[in-house]
RNA sequence: GCGAUCGUAGCUCAGUUGGUUAGAGCGCCGGUUUGUGGUACCGGAGGUCGCGGGUUCGAACCCCGUCGAUCGCCCCA
């Protein structure tokens, strides 16, 4: 026998109880993106690489090492993307969108990476994203973490804080930098050897290290309030405020930051709370929907400066919070417990669809068996359709709960197969 | 890129200090019951013990390598 290929490490077939908790969380994301009135977009799956390479920073792991890249046969470079934004980026400017700014857009699908699985964490993987487009003013990233919080109630997610923080603009950012680069050198030699390397090229991460010997220094770091210019300030409290008149709940995150210089102002992530279910549930992969204002990003690709915002969250960690969601409960078993009544059970079988009901037919196998495999899927209602006596004979058996519609149901059926007389049903 | 743990039937797992022909439950297939509905009874198929090498009279078990999975580190745009 030949071999059966495997599949691609790090990417997943997913099937049961996870791929129903998969589509609930897409389902919930459209009907709650529609609420807020955010447009639906459909993009590539893969771009020119200059896109992302341009897009998030020749220097970052991201475009040096993890993206899945390749030339296609006219020698062009293309990449699987990584990310949403830069191609909803690429899309605006080259499309002309500009039109409709600002422009509240809404997507879901596959994106890649070539990074080590770990839970939670797969070389494909799904997200769900918004971006608003074009809108400079704070009551955006308001109306979008309004957004993000209520489709994490409609998920049903515990146990989850938004935490909070700004870079401010650019000259307050350049400002916070410097006075981390100086301040975390002073202490350099005690610093543990990754951060030691971030003070060169990304001292704003030192502030999240996990390692101890860095996190006894971090308290006493230079805080980005001191460096605020006075309409940075305005802006990061004009969020605040509108999160609290929203009912928002959120903390102030003073080490959340983000590596790129094209972020600004807001940053923020969902988190688990410490100790909570949802933090069991995601190991070490906490945050489960992140994003912030990234009003340089435009310019990086060519276009005019154009300020956005937006989130992206991974599905499959939203999944493993949402419970079980079990497929919905079969409506309607028919039984062919006798080989000449199977092209009847399969006319039954299509009239019951037809009508809108969820149906199975069970008319394979042993004849004996068939009422018991139908029945072990627990149907609202369970009819057989047999022979005794060398006459046709039916059965129509209700379970409790009853379905809606079963009266419905029974018409249909006794419109043409007849039931014995002592029948009941519901 | 680094580390830890784990790979036995379709699935979940047993398998004694290394000792005959590798087991169970579930699932699947078939048979039995003259039956208004059973968690019934009987039987069957299905395994290169991840793969390769080594130690040994003998390896699922010990050793090395390799592939894969899981979890963590790095990273997380």
């Amino acid at each position: 026998m030949a071999k059966t290929p495997q599949a691609i490490r790090g990417t997943q077939d997913i099937f049961g109880a996870d791929a129903e908790a998969f589509a609930f969380v897409v389902e919930t994301f459209e009907r709650v993106r529609r609420l807020y009135r955010f447009r639906r977009v459909e993009m590539p799956v893969f771009e020119k690489t200059e896109v992302f390479s341009r897009a998030i920073g020749e220097t970052t792991d991201v475009v040096s090492k993890e993206m899945y890249s390749f030339e296609d046969r006219g020698g062009d470079s293309l990449t699987l993307r990584p990310e949403f934004t830069a191609g909803i980026a690429r899309a605006f400017l080259s499309n002309g969108w500009q039109q409709h700014a600002p422009l509240k857009v809404a997507t879901h699908g596959p994106l890649f990476r070539y990074e080590r699985p770990q839970k939670g964490r797969y070389r494909q993987f799904h997200q769900i994203d918004a971006e608003i487009i074009g809108a400079a003013e704070p009551q955006a990233d308001v109306e979008l973490l309004a957004m993000a919080d209520q489709l994490l109630k409609e998920l049903g997610i515990e146990g989850v804080t938004l935490h909070l923080n700004t870079l401010g603009d650019g000259d307050s950012r350049e400002a916070w930098r410097a006075a981390l680069v100086e301040y975390f050198r002073a202490v350099k030699d005690e610093l543990s050897e990754d951060s030691q390397e971030r003070l060169e090229k990304n001292p704003l991460r030192i502030l999240d290290s996990k390692d101890r010997r860095d996190q006894k220094f971090v308290a006493d770091a230079p805080k980005i309030d001191d460096f605020l210019t006075e309409e940075a300030k305005a802006f990061f409290e004009a969020v605040t405020s509108g999160l609290d008149a929203a009912g928002v709940k959120w903390q102030r995150a003073e080490s959340l930051v983000r590596g790129l210089d094209y972020y600004r102002h807001t940053a923020f992530e969902f988190i688990p709370d410490e100790g909570s279910e949802a933090a069991g549930k995601l190991g070490s992969q906490s945050t489960i929907l992140g994003g912030g204002r990234y009003d340089g990003l435009m310019e990086s690709l060519g276009g005019t400066p154009t300020p956005a915002v937006g989130w992206a969250a991974g599905i499959e960690r939203l999944a493993m919070l949402v419970g079980d969601k079990t497929q919905d409960r079969l409506e309607i078993a028919i039984a062919a417990e006798h080989r000449d009544r199977e092209a009847e059970a399969a006319q039954a079988i299509a009239m019951f669809r037809r009508l809108g009901f969820q149906a199975e037919l069970f008319a394979s196998g042993s004849p004996r068996k068939r009422f018991d495999k139908a029945r072990k899927t627990e149907p609202g209602i369970l009819i057989s359709m047999d022979v005794r006596d060398g006459k046709p004979f039916q059965n129509w058996q209700g379970t409790y709960p009853e379905i809606d519609r079963e009266a419905e149901a029974h018409a249909a059926f006794t419109a043409v197969w007849e039931l014995p007389d002592d029948d009941h049903y519901g």
